[in-house]
DNA sequence: GTCTATACAGCGATAGAC
DNA sequence: GTCTATCGCTGTATAGAC
């Protein structure tokens, strides 16, 4: 689970992007509080403000935290998958997980929140959104060239419609925590750009 | 323009309607509060509890609103569109035009925060997904039947996949503002369904 | 229908003790 | 590293005058 934090640190400030992370995910930037974060730990909102200056640090945190974690799940994905399509395969799945967590993606929140974030957020995210895109471009143009995916036009169309399709899917899925629609959706959209024989009856 | 109120309509209700809907779409409900719409007016809070008790009933309202203008626009799209592949093409030029305006959908930025919502909001973000989707689903089967879509699997799942799809699409172009790439985007996804012969160049 | 005035809870943040 | 105490601001909401 590349979503998930092992029991390797427990330090109270990774116990604390935990906390906030889950909350962030769940409700929003401007749906949680610091007094949430606090509360739950045991400590209080002043000891929340020794380990993160303000909110504002404390988002920009999480962005980057998030931000390496999903690139190292898509290195992993290009260094483990046979072809083009299982990688994109893999990249659905990386979604899915978070979904299976009652969660959305953080970035796809924050998307949505994006005019009301302090600029140093809104960098992260936007920068987060550029590196899957540029991620998925290459995926693509690679499996193109292999021959195991099709599509016309420009990479960077079929990139944001992969991208896109997956924030939007999640953020839909979520509202009935229908994990299995949400794969059922992703694999659609997939299929429309694998070459395989079996891309209409999948 | 269906998202667009006309200069029908000048009461106070009417105008506390479009000020707050304009919040809601760039802001998320948690990000405007009821001072930010009394001050754009040029009125005051309290006047503002005179005409929607609270912030909760202006929220239903807010979706009730848009559901009935969105719906009526499904229905006009029935009416006027010579084929399913237009349906959906009239379908995601719904989208651009909110997203033109640099705003997101309105159900689509509340089901981000719908764990935040009170549970009448919640209802009806819920009942807006669900009927845009069994409206979508009709297209579809209708388009599969008329010989002019083709996609395997139930229409359900391709159903998620275009309204998630333009959701998310949404959500990631807003960033930059960059409603060409929506539109790309939005292309590339239906193209997948269609069966007529510029697919692959569109 | 809109105003002033006010209540009260919650927010993010800081100072200073331990 | 965590506490108590407190600040200033903003949030929603209400009472009562006009």
């Amino acid at each position: 689970m590349w979503s998930e934090r092992g029991p390797g640190t427990t330090g109270t400030t990774t116990r604390i992007l935990d906390v906030a992370e889950r909350l962030l995910q769940a409700r929003g930037y401007n749906g949680f509080s610091y007094a949430d974060v606090a509360t739950e730990l045991g400590i209080t909102r002043a000891a929340l403000h020794y380990h993160y200056r303000g909110k504002a640090e404390l988002g920009e945190a999480l962005i980057a935290r998030y931000a390496d974690r999903f690139s190292a799940a898509l290195a992993d994905l290009d260094a483990t998958s046979s072809d083009a399509p299982a990688t994109l395969e893999g990249y659905a799945e990386l979604y899915a997980e978070v979904l299976g967590r009652h969660r959305m993606c953080l970035c796809g929140m924050l998307a949505a929140e994006y005019l009301t974030l302090p600029p140093a957020m809104q960098r992260g995210v936007t920068a987060f959104f550029e590196h899957s895109s540029a991620w998925l471009q290459a995926v693509l143009e690679r499996g193109r060239r292999e021959g195991t995916l099709a599509f016309s036009g420009p990479a960077a169309d079929s990139a944001a419609m992969v991208l896109g399709g997956m924030e939007g899917a999640m953020l839909v899925s979520r509202l009935s925590g229908d994990v299995d629609g949400f794969r059922a959706a992703a694999a659609r959209l997939l299929a429309g750009l694998s070459t395989a024989a079996d891309q209409m009856t999948a």
